[in-house]
DNA sequence: TCAAAAGTGTTAGTTTTACACCCATGA
DNA sequence: TCATGGGTGTAAAACTAACACTTTTGA
C-alpha cells in the first residue's frame, strides 16, 4: 500500500550565547514570511528531500543569520497536530551554542533581523517557539551540570572567573570561588596559559585557561565523571 | 512558495522490560512486509496525517505486540537520508518501559511474531534499529541513576532486593545490599507494605516495598535529589 | 595609597564506602 | 538442623561546604 503522508518536516534551532554583562541569550530571527509575518522566531526551516537534519540546521543558521555552530545536539521533535496554521509540520528542534562575541550577526534576505534576545526578555514567538525554548533552556542547565558545555560559551582562552560567573547565572545561585577553582582544577580538564586577562576594569589581572579536550575524553574514558 | 517534500515519518518504540532471571529485555516484531520481510524490528510504522506522535507510538505497540505502554518518552529523530530503502523516512524513536510478566504477547496481523530479547542477545535487525536500541540502552542506564524509572520495570509491589539487582544489572557492578537500602529508605519514597514475599525458593521472605509516587513528586518539588 | 578583583588553605560537616553477624523460613 | 536469603549498624575515608587574608594591578 502507497503511504499518502502530509506530513512536512521543519528543523528549528535554539543556540545560545553568553554575554558576561548581560546573561544568556538566545538568538532569534524576524520573519520575511507568512505565517507569523514579522513575529520573531527560531531560526529553522524546512528540511530538504536529500538532506540530513543537522545540515539542514547548519544551513538554517548560515542562511538566516551568518552564525557557524559552535556545537549542536538534537533537543526534541514536536509533533503536535496544530503547531503550524499551515498544517501538519513535525519540526526536530536542535539545540546550539556559540560564543556571541565571534560573530557580527548578519540578517540576510530569509531574515529581516537577527539578534541576541535575553532568556529572561523574550519576545512574543511564532508558532510553539516559547515552549521549545523553554525546554532548551531546561536543557541547558541541566546538561552543565555534566558535561563540560560551558566552554562553548566562552572565549577559547578565560579567566576561571568567567566560568564561575556563568555557572551562577545558569544554576542560578551562588557559587563559593575557592571551591569551585578547587574543583575545576582538580578534575586536571584547563591548560594554564602564561597570560593575563587584558585588563577590562580595575583589579589584579587574571590568569588565562582553555579547555583541553583531548584530556577530557581520555579522563572520561577512564572513568572520570564531570560534574560541577 | 509551496513545499513539495516527499519525506516520510515514521515512529518507531524501544520497549524494555526486565525479567529478574533473564536481564533486561527489548521487545521486538518479526515484519510481514518488504522492505525487510520477516526480519525482527521495532514496532513502530507510519504516523498518520493528523495524529500525534505518542499516538502512533501506543496504537502501533497495540496492534503490533499487544502491549500497552506503561512509561513513554521521545529518545532521538532518526533522518539519515539512507537509512531506509523506500526512500526519504525520518523516524522519532521512543522509549518505553513495561513490566513483561504483566503482559501476555500477542502477535497481530502486523507482525508474524513479538517476542522479548535479552539485549545481550540480539538478532540481526531491520534498517538502522539496532543503531536506536543502542541509544535506547545507554539512555536506560543513565536515566536510572538520576530518574526512578526502575519501578516501572518491576511488580508494583516488590522486595527492596528485587530493584537492587535491576541497578546492579543496569549498572553492570555489585551494589552492597545494605548501603543501597539505607540510600533508598533515606530518600523516603517506598511504601512499606505489612505483606510478605511469597516463597520463590529458600530462605527468609522479604517485605514488600511499592514507590511512592505521590511523596517523590513533592519530595522532587522540595529540591531533593534522586540519585543512586 | 586606595579600590578592585585575583590567588590561595584549613577545618567542620556530610556523604559514601566497607564490612559481619543474627533472623526467618522451608526443606 | 541446615541452607538460603533477609534484615540491620558502625567506623574509616572521601568529599563538600564554609570561611578570610594577602597579592597584584591601575587610578
Amino acid at each position: 500500500m502507497p503511504i499518502k503522508q502530509q506530513i512536512k518536516l521543519t528543523v528549528d534551532a535554539v543556540v545560545f550565547g553568553y554575554i558576561p554583562k548581560e546573561g544568556i541569550v538566545v538568538l532569534l530571527i524576524k520573519r520575511t514570511i507568512e505565517p507569523f509575518l514579522h513575529s520573531w522566531a527560531l531560526p529553522g526551516g524546512f528540511v530538504r528531500d536529500e538532506e540530513n537534519l543537522e545540515n539542514a540546521v547548519t544551513r538554517e543558521l548560515l542562511t538566516e543569520a551568518g552564525v557557524n555552530i559552535n556545537y549542536l545536539e538534537q533537543l526534541y521533535t514536536f509533533g503536535m497536530p496544530n503547531r503550524d496554521p499551515r498544517g501538519r509540520v513535525v519540526s526536530i528542534a536542535y539545540f546550539g551554542l556559540v560564543n556571541p562575541t565571534n560573530y557580527k550577526l548578519a540578517a540576510s534576505s530569509d531574515a529581516e533581523d537577527a539578534t541576541w534576545f535575553n532568556i529572561k526578555e523574550l519576545p512574543d514567538l511564532a508558532f510553539d517557539h516559547a515552549t521549545i525554548i523553554d525546554l532548551a533552556v531546561k536543557r541547558l542547565r541541566n546538561k552543565i551540570r555534566y558535561e563540560p558545555i560551558g566552554f562553548e560559551l566562552l572565549d577559547k582562552k578565560f579567566p576561571i572567573a568567567d566560568l564561575e560567573k556563568l555557572y551562577e547565572t545558569l544554576l542560578d545561585r551562588p557559587i563559593d570561588r575557592r571551591n569551585f577553582q578547587k574543583k575545576i582544577n582538580h578534575l586536571g580538564i584547563l591548560i594554564a596559559h602564561n597570560e593575563k586577562q587584558k585588563q577590562v576594569s580595575q583589579g589584579r589581572p587574571a590568569k588565562l585557561f582553555s579547555f583541553n579536550e583531548e584530556k577530557y575524553f581520555q579522563l572520561k574514558k577512564d572513568g572520570m565523571a564531570f560534574e560541577i
